[in-house]
DNA sequence: GCAACGAATCGAAGCGCTTCGATCGTGATT
DNA sequence: AATCACGATCGAAGCGCTTCGATTCGTTGC
């Protein structure tokens, strides 16, 4: 390994000359300048991160905790079009999936290692919040708290994902929508996406006169017939069901033709998941954009890397797909190339 | 900030306990590590790493070549796995995908970034692996070149793999069967699991004395049209297809049918790929354990990391899952539960 | 011609942490 | 009882880099 003292030596010079060169921290003269940079070059050395490093590392950090309630193949999905992205942008991604919360994020702004933050499964109100703001380094949320001001996020428009299922229902006629939503343990960390969806739907359903029901979706298979059965109970007369809960979306399908509901001619079933799996289940669906988002997140942080100032909320308008009428064949794979 | 030297202070020890307590790599009375336990959980002492040259860095670099021919939801399931498995041992991945080749991984060891490496993606004469054998750092393949000493590799044994479809299906009474392999790029990188698993293929074919032809499967709808419609003109009587292509694989089957064979009636059909795939298709595959592969390398680059050295080589052997008899109803959702 | 000045550079003392040889108690072995 | 062995702990020497007071040395002002 190449130190700061063999190019000292190589460049006859002491080693804190060196550092002032690498750091511009006090004036060195241009003739020494140029000596110090030949030798650096000539043995190739570079500056051992996370104590000097002013300089860029090309990296960005994907902060995402793998904790309960985060549905792996989806987070995995965002993962994957974050690195597309950032490799177009020649930046490489370190996953930070150990949850040391705000801490953990100091730490690493502050040994250096990075240039920039993607933080995902953001709650309402936090910790890291605060954090991301004094940090000196740009940090894109995906997802947003409650108080976007001095951040930038991006998301789906999850409200009015949630609105748009009970009104698309309710145009169809439905009176009686169920909601079964993510993991309790979401909603107890008081995650954005699944609040702000249920608050969406059950202020659509109030607006439109519907009577609603939400519960929210555990995993495991008895687990979801418990929950169906306790929705058609409370809801006898249930004709629609919105759920937003990709781990367990095809069991609730399953659980509720076990129980002699057809799906979709007695019970309605709407997802909010991403498109293949609901195109996968034929369900009709409001699209959870992941690529989108992913690559935008991307190309916002490149944007304050270069010093722009890019809005501090960006939400994207919920699509709905239909998927009831047309009974398609077999489903098929969908094929993705591979990068080229 | 609190230092080291408080928290030594405090609980009454020397700095060099306090390290030893937090790194384990010599052992400390349970008395005292309670007590140093105490004092940094008291102090909120967080250490401080990316100081020192040796202070571990926690952080493993996955090396995923993001090139053409790579089959980007496969690649992602490794490093879902790597990254749960990582997790587990209180480590994050820096995902490397930028191919800087031999190069990049010599920078990235020398800035001080990462603990160790895990190699993707390996050719048979691989232009890192010299570079990976005089570097300070651990590392392990995923794939092998065709010399490992003084490396650690795990693999899938495709050589076996692709002797195992022959077998299977000459065993089957077929004596005109098909290769489908990857994309043409991947056998001129002369990239191992391909160039492994065809030669498996063909010695088993010799072997069985059964007639065989080779095409590599290049992407794209009208690609796929032309091999399959190739390979039934170069071997008219051929009743089984052997495919290694992920992402064509559904296209292939397709484009069978549409040729006016059944499936798996006139044209046996058995793939390389994950389970999860094969299942959806419902097609005979030698199973490719990606979560095994993934997990277990961690594994041996975390006992590396501790001073082990394990075996050069780690071959897995293949495992096929026969899925032509029964003809399941409809594909169901396979649920995977988040991390708990 | 000599002191004062300031830019350029040096040397050494850290930074917080790891590591290694040395030391200090034990209990077990002669 | 003296010795040994060994686990647990200490002290000090680094690690690569920064930082800051000190030291040059060529200019300038008088």
């Amino acid at each position: 390994m190449v130190t700061i003292v063999d190019v000292a030596k190589h460049a006859g010079v002491a080693p804190s000359t060196v550092s002032y060169v690498l750091t511009g921290k006090r004036p060195v003269s241009a003739d020494t300048r140029v000596r110090v940079r030949e030798s650096i070059q000539l043995l190739g050395y570079r500056p051992h991160a996370g104590l000097s490093a002013r300089a860029r590392t090309n990296v960005l950090a994907l902060v995402l905790p793998l904790r309960e309630g985060v549905h792996l193949p989806v987070a995995m999905r965002f993962v994957t079009s974050v690195v597309t992205s950032a490799r177009g942008h020649d930046m490489d991604v370190l996953l930070v999936t150990a949850d040391q919360g705000a801490a953990g994020l100091r730490a690493l702004a502050e040994s250096g290692r990075v240039d920039g933050f993607l933080v995902m499964d953001v709650e309402l109100d936090d910790e890291r919040v605060p954090v991301l703001r004094q940090l000196g380094l740009p940090s894109v949320l995906l997802g947003h708290p409650a108080a976007v001001k001095g951040l930038t996020c991006i998301d789906l428009d999850f409200e009015a994902a949630g609105a748009r299922c009970v009104d698309h229902l309710a145009d169809l006629g439905h009176r009686n929508i169920g909601f079964l939503g993510a993991p309790s343990v979401v909603y107890e960390r008081n995650t954005g996406f699944a609040q702000r969806t249920l608050a969406g739907f059950s202020a659509a359903a109030m607006r439109r006169g519907v009577t609603s029901t939400a519960v929210p979706g555990e995993h495991g298979h008895d687990w979801v017939l418990a929950v169906v059965a306790s929705l058609l109970r409370e809801l006898p007369r249930m004709s629609a069901l919105v759920v937003q809960n990709e781990a367990v979306l095809g069991q609730v399908v399953d659980c509720l033709r076990a129980e002699g509901r057809r799906v979709p001619d007695d019970v309605a079933v709407v997802a909010i998941c991403p498109d293949e799996l609901a195109e996968r289940l034929r369900l009709t669906s409001v699209q959870l954009p992941v690529e989108v988002l992913g690559r935008w997140a991307v190309d916002l942080l490149m944007a304050k890397l270069k010093g722009h100032q890019p809005p501090a909320l960006t939400l994207l308008p919920p699509k709905l797909a239909s998927r009831t009428g047309s009974k398609s064949p077999e489903p098929r794979l969908r094929v993705t190339n591979g990068v080229g």
